[in-house]
DNA sequence: GTCATCATGTAAGCCGTTACATGATTGC
DNA sequence: GCAATCATGTAACGGCTTACATGATGAC
């Protein structure tokens, strides 16, 4: 999961352990920051995996001029660059159907590097998300059958339908979007 | 998070391990159903605790004639009630405020038990809940003003806006039935 | 008699957390 | 000079999972 995380972010830019964070924390959706506890070992046994590696001496390479001004710490951030290794361990993590339970975490996380995913796996990818949603709201709709136990759990489960519903539409257009893009690439 | 989840279905029927696992699964929303292997050492744990105890010999406690009609097992099963000082117990880990991250798992368990809650509490839970997403909602406007990165983070970000909004629609409408049924309870 | 399900439990491990420790840099 | 923030790291622990091991009961 971080570490799925993380060779993402790099692939886009050299960043530090401080700045990945941040970046973590509005991709995983606000509020769900991961704490140093985890990522700085997790840096570290990327970098011995050789999946990345530090790429100091160029300067400030993740720059952002415009708050970081005129910036030259150069020495005591360790900036991160992805290896070629590191590239292929992300096409592996992304793509292993393994970690397939899709939980929401997993799949909003590989939903936003979709892009690096062929179209026909990015397909496969929301296509497992739908069917796991419509069991389960499959299962919701059988046990509303019986009055459960008290209001608030009713409530609860109302609101579990409604989610479930309007996630499955939001993902039905997103494939026939994806499915609509195939065709246009065909006809190309 | 377990145990409260554990403590709160005993307070309701007596239950053996096994059955405790099922109610548990459409309790914390279908498919989330926690596995054995923290199951029971959590009951061991209780149990040693002296918040629940086996109450075996009575034969079938929490039977459901439908499905496991002439079945009196007795033996094999150990049936959980919950004791005095569980009930305590439950209501610390309901009340606690220190559990307060309030994340949707933490929220919708103690939201299905908010029957035990004062109506002060339960109010409380609420418009902590609402607070929390308001703030992930104005720092994710925050954030969406400069365009993100690629198609996909774009949509994802863009759903959870969505979904933010109706949350807390979803709260402000049980915030306002909290209020009303307390007024009511006042005039009355 | 054998297979699915019910039922309980242990051991190892994963993935993250909090708390702690350290120190450089910047703004005032 | 001092506080806030940036920046990196370690240690201990938490809560849950998977995989393994065992055995009873009921259906066919």
């Amino acid at each position: 999961m971080l570490e799925l995380a993380v060779l993402g972010l790099l692939k886009e830019h050299d960043l530090h352990g401080y700045e990945l964070r941040k970046r973590l924390g509005d991709l995983l959706g606000t509020g769900a920051a991961v704490s140093f506890g985890s990522l700085y070992p997790a840096l570290s046994k990327l970098e011995a995996a050789g999946a990345i590696r530090v790429v100091t001496p160029p300067g400030n390479a993740g720059g952002h001029s415009a708050t970081m001004a005129g910036r030259v710490p150069g020495r005591k951030r360790k900036v991160y660059g992805i290896t070629t290794a590191g590239s292929a361990l992300f096409q592996q993590l992304l793509t292993e159907r393994r970690s397939a339970p899709l939980d929401e975490r997993s799949f909003s996380l590989r939903l936003a590097f979709a892009s690096y995913l062929s179209p026909e796996l990015r397909l496969g990818l929301l296509e497992r998300r739908r069917t796991l949603l419509a069991e389960r709201l499959a299962e919701l709709a059988a046990t509303t059958g019986k009055p459960r136990g008290n209001r608030y759990v009713q409530l609860l489960a109302e609101r579990e339908r409604d989610s479930l519903s309007r996630d499955l539409s939001w993902l039905d257009r997103l494939i026939t979007d994806e499915r609509a893009m195939g065709r246009l690439a065909v006809h190309n």
